[in-house]
DNA sequence: CAACTATATATGCTTGATCGTATATACCGT
DNA sequence: ACGGTATATACGATCAAGCATATATAGTTG
């Protein structure tokens, strides 16, 4: 796996994108309807943004079934887990990281099992 | 000091402002025309760049003489520290960041004593 | 296979970033 | 005050990002 700088910080300089990558950090796995829901934004925004990340090879997809799960990307270099949990902790109790999280957590009808606490 | 996260990562968007803050980090202060220096651009163009890294908080100026010297902001929220030196411990050993430092470090005629090693 | 749900992509437009060059500002030495 | 050096900003043009809406794809269920 190889990510440049650039590439990387271009990657997450969109609030949604960040929104994303936050909850994704706190959550293993999730569907692009639960981002939706948690962040309160148009689906095609949404997966916009996170076809912006896939690409840049930040996170992954995964089909099952109706639902397409994404998740951060195991093999990133340690440098970058580095900068994204750093970046977690910095964030995550402010708006609207703590909001997003706290959305999630009573939302409705969620596709699959959580596989998180 | 504040930073929010889409602040700071634009600010890193670029690769002129990666390799600014790259030997910034290296270098405690340095100069606009060591940068320019070392990075092989025009005075312009970096002088530009650093000042959208001044204006998002990052960086910090101090005019000495002719000289404007440019530091790492020290009042940065700790995460975006840690952010800074996960990428600068990723990004030091690969092209062009290790050639900037190399540049910079057989300069001749910089401007004050240095100030670190 | 038709209707439905979840997600992705395309379209036309608007906005913002970046660039090269030119010029302005600030300070120093004479 | 003048010429020179260091740095910053302004200008006009180009290029990339973002948006809202519409539509396409893929899978599921009846």
């Amino acid at each position: 796996m190889n990510i440049n700088p650039k590439e990387l910080f271009s990657s997450l300089s969109h609030e949604t994108r960040i929104r994303c990558i936050s909850l994704l950090l706190q959550h293993e796995e999730l569907c692009v309807c639960e981002l939706t829901h948690a962040i309160g934004a148009a689906q095609p925004h949404i997966s916009r943004h996170l076809a912006q990340l896939r690409e840049a090879g930040v996170i992954l997809d995964r089909r099952d079934g109706l639902w397409i799960h994404y998740r951060i990307n195991p093999d990133l270099p340690s440098w970058v887990m580095g900068v994204l949990s750093e970046t977690l902790h910095g964030i995550k109790q402010e708006p609207p990281f703590k909001q997003d999280a706290d959305t999630l957590a009573v939302m409705p009808n969620r596709p699959g099992s959580p596989r998180c606490a």
